[in-house]
DNA sequence: ATTCACTGCGCAAACGTTTGCGCGAACAGT
DNA sequence: ACTGTTCGCGCAAACGTTTGCGCAGTGAAT
């Protein structure tokens, strides 16, 4: 395969000057430039991406931080969006975008990655309470962007929405229904995700003057068959709950098809909500009711923070938090009106 | 950051004899592999990926490559659970993944990956009608597989499912039920998935004595939004059909939204099918019948495929075809009967 | 005692770039 | 004619590994 080296000899020039073509140095003649540039062309000469990076210790390539714990993230449409936009962004910027998914701890995963120069910044997801990943980042001082907010103090950027106010706004609307036994479905209970929903709709029921009941929240997991067996827990408990609010959508389907099984309507015996809005939710039958977090702007945001970390080369603590709308349709029972932007 | 030469002073060896240990060479003593163990782990070492690709010329990353006309992929459920599937045994097997989705020509993004050495394979989709990547990827002689077949004869490794087959059993499953007016809602006309799709519809009908009607076959894009416009400019022809075959169960899902708009009942005015069988498919309304075709089998064959061509060190020519089903359940009209294996 | 094989390790080259520095030529200003 | 500046380019070092070859030491066989 053509080195610089092959393409300096073509041209009758050196290795240095082909370089400086390639960057488009101003110091070289246009002449120059364009025996080089036809040199190029010629020997079709990709620079190797080894060398260039061996120098200057930049891979562009962003890489995304997937821990075994979230391996079922993968096949949720959120986390689809999510990374479509992420896709989007490196793609106009160039860069490429590398999964990490190793079976190797998580840590041991980042070292992987940020040491061992595969990537010039990494994208955190699915952080939980008090995660060693956020330490071993604080660390190395590496470009980071986390998706969501850390559970501690941490000196890392990230992008998040305001999962407590969604969760908030989502409960009060079952509320203002007339529910007062208001199910909650999450996903793992040390998800800062999961316990900062947990937590808006805990606070929606205090300042409504009902009693959180620990029974009526449930954690399962982020698929469909976590909903499923979330919803029969919560549906076999003595005085069930008449409302339930998921902490995904994907997890209300689930709990949807648990309720249809055991001979419920929704929303007429149990109402849902669901969480993230994917496309899919309007698709539901009955159409589901969901807080829509616009996940591809949150990867859009993502990618481009750490795109300027990059850029800057140093963590820059920024904090960008993306709004959120309930869009109400016909799982919680009330007659659509659109959707309720906060 | 710590480098070889780090570790081999702090131990006490030469740089090379860290190298072998890393590679955990027979020719060095356990004690010198202590001692040198034991240097890594106190400086946290980790190989600088570059300096060790450029002597080995290898990457131990493999690639997506993602065409720019394919990017309508990335929220599709079939797309996550085929990446899900490479990524699984990616993770197994320790090499990273990188997508590359690059805004540049789908050629120079494969230059730039294997010319440029930074994946040791590439995975391609969304092939075409006479795409140049294939010639492209022909020329580089590299490890390459395909999802789907190419259109015309190529040296390419690939794994597919019998999607002419496929198409054929689903449109059979139509004409016993009773249906004669059978329409077909593709995606883009020139992608081979589509060709083999409509070829296996028209071969049942013509087996059954129905003659094909060219306007009963609509090519639209993989999103929810293509099934919905598709399928409104399939029942607005005169004499509508009575049944669709779906290309993909999103397509479907729009198809079916544009039905109920129009006010049909799914499956009593208009039966459905749909292909791909994503994990919501069971979650429609009415639960739609499609045609599974095990996208995360897929993905861990090509991934599986792919990591024996970089071991071998050369394309391998080799195809693998993964069976499929018609999972009946609501939406064609036919009262479940679990699924038909081909 | 000499040869031989083997063990355990180090030397140094090589991989393909980028970049600081320097150098000759051309040219302008005195 | 001399100095100074600018322009266009090349030299060579450096980046951090891997690996072929060689070499000293040890022990066994002759």
């Amino acid at each position: 395969m053509a080195t610089i080296k092959d393409v300096a000899r073509l041209a009758n020039v050196s290795p240095s000057t082909v370089s400086r073509v390639l960057a488009n140095s101003p110091r070289i003649s246009e002449e120059t430039k364009r025996r080089v540039r036809a040199a190029l062309e010629q020997l079709n000469y990709h620079p190797n991406a080894f060398a260039r990076g061996l120098v200057t210790n930049s891979t562009g390539a962003i890489g995304i931080l997937i821990p075994p714990s979230a391996q079922e993230f993968f096949v949720n449409p959120f986390f689809s969006e999510w990374m479509a936009g992420v896709a989007e962004v490196a793609r106009q910027r160039g860069v490429d975008t590398v999964l990490s998914t190793s079976s190797r701890g998580e840590i041991e995963t980042l070292d992987h990655m940020i040491r061992g120069r595969r990537v010039d910044g990494v994208l955190l997801i699915g952080t939980r309470k008090s995660d060693p990943v956020l330490h071993e980042v604080a660390k190395l001082r590496c470009p980071a962007v986390l998706l969501g907010r850390p559970a501690d103090p941490s000196p890392i950027s990230w992008v998040n929405n305001d999962n407590r106010r969604a969760a908030y706004d989502a409960t009060v609307h079952l509320l203002n229904l007339g529910h007062r036994r208001i199910g909650f479905l999450g996903g793992a209970s040390d998800l800062v995700v999961t316990i900062d929903r947990v937590a808006g709709y805990r606070q929606a029921l205090l300042d409504h003057g009902v009693e959180p009941d620990p029974r009526l929240e449930v954690s399962s997991f982020f698929l469909e068959q976590g909903g499923y067996l979330g919803m029969m827990r919560l549906l076999a408990i003595p005085d069930r709950p008449s409302a339930v609010l998921c902490a995904d959508d994907v997890l209300a389907f689930g709990g949807m098809r648990a309720a249809h099984e055991l001979g419920f309507e929704v929303p007429g015996d149990l109402a849902i909500v669901g969480f993230n809005d994917i496309r899919l939710a309007e698709l539901a039958h009955p159409a589901l009711t969901s807080v829509r977090v616009h996940m591809h702007e949150l990867g859009v945001r993502s990618a481009e923070l750490l795109l300027e970390e990059i850029a800057q080369g140093k963590p820059l603590q920024r904090h960008v938090t993306v709004h959120h709308e309930l869009v109400i349709r016909y799982s919680c029972g009330a007659k659509p009106i659109g959707t309720m932007t906060t």
